[in-house]
DNA sequence: GACCAGGCACATC
DNA sequence: GATGTGCATGGT
């Protein structure tokens, strides 16, 4: 069997067990921006607390949080942890979105895709999982985002070397899949789902969606 | 009380 | 290039 048909294959049937993830969680495409920073090594339901706090604060807004002090950003958003740090990381990438894009989403989204995720990688504090994260989930541009638990799926199932880095896990799904927006929006989401309930460190695979296709949980 | 969570930057070797 | 560490809250 081709990898494509095994990469299709595993696709159903985390669909099958789990349905429609519905990512990414977040009103406006602005809201998943703020989010994929918050969510930086971060459990959800934390980084939604942080975002609630930030409504009521009426700060869920670019033009909004432009106005902010850091500091006062950062006492909003402390419920993520780490508050500090994303408090600066949101600031950063504010003042490169006003002055790179001029504030406007859908200018910012239109820029082509390589050289846009160039641009986000060099504000301090996005890194490659956020960025793909904003591209894909904000801009619905095709880009297939890589993160710990993806890893550890792809190596417990032998599809890639156990050092792949993120660009190599990740051109492994640009070339076995077709470049399709909802496919990849739907496919991070449930390998996420996956590797929190099934593939967690040590623990076995049972129940797993995956369990049919040849593993190795040591791994 | 340890461990983890939808990472990233920076220092050091 | 690889490895180690700080950031920090809140749930299990």
């Amino acid at each position: 069997m081709s990898t494509s048909q095994l990469l299709m294959d595993m696709f159903e049937a985390m669909a099958r067990a789990l349905g429609p993830q519905h990512w990414w969680p977040a009103k406006t495409p602005w809201e998943v921006i703020v989010g994929a920073i918050l969510t930086q090594n971060t459990a959800w339901r934390n980084v939604e607390k942080a975002i609630t706090r930030l409504e009521e604060a009426g700060a869920l807004e670019a033009e909004r949080m432009r106005g902010l002090e850091e500091s006062t950003l950062a006492e909003y958003i402390r419920a993520a942890g780490t508050y500090r740090v994303k408090a600066a990381r949101l600031k950063r990438f504010v003042d490169f979105f006003y002055e790179r894009h001029r504030g406007d989403l859908e200018a910012m989204f239109a820029t082509p895709l390589r050289t846009l995720r160039d641009e986000l990688l060099s504000v301090r504090g996005i890194g490659r999982e956020t960025a793909d994260a904003i591209l894909l989930y904000a801009g619905h541009l095709p880009t297939f985002v890589v993160d710990a638990y993806t890893a550890r799926i792809l190596r417990r199932h032998g599809l890639i070397d156990e050092e792949a880095t993120y660009d190599e896990m990740q051109e492994f799904f640009a070339f076995h899949l077709p470049e399709n927006v909802d496919l990849y929006n739907e496919y991070h989401a449930l390998l996420v789902q996956v590797g929190k309930r099934y593939c967690r460190p040590k623990a076995r695979c049972e129940g797993c969606p995956l369990e049919s296709f040849e593993h190795d949980m040591t791994r």
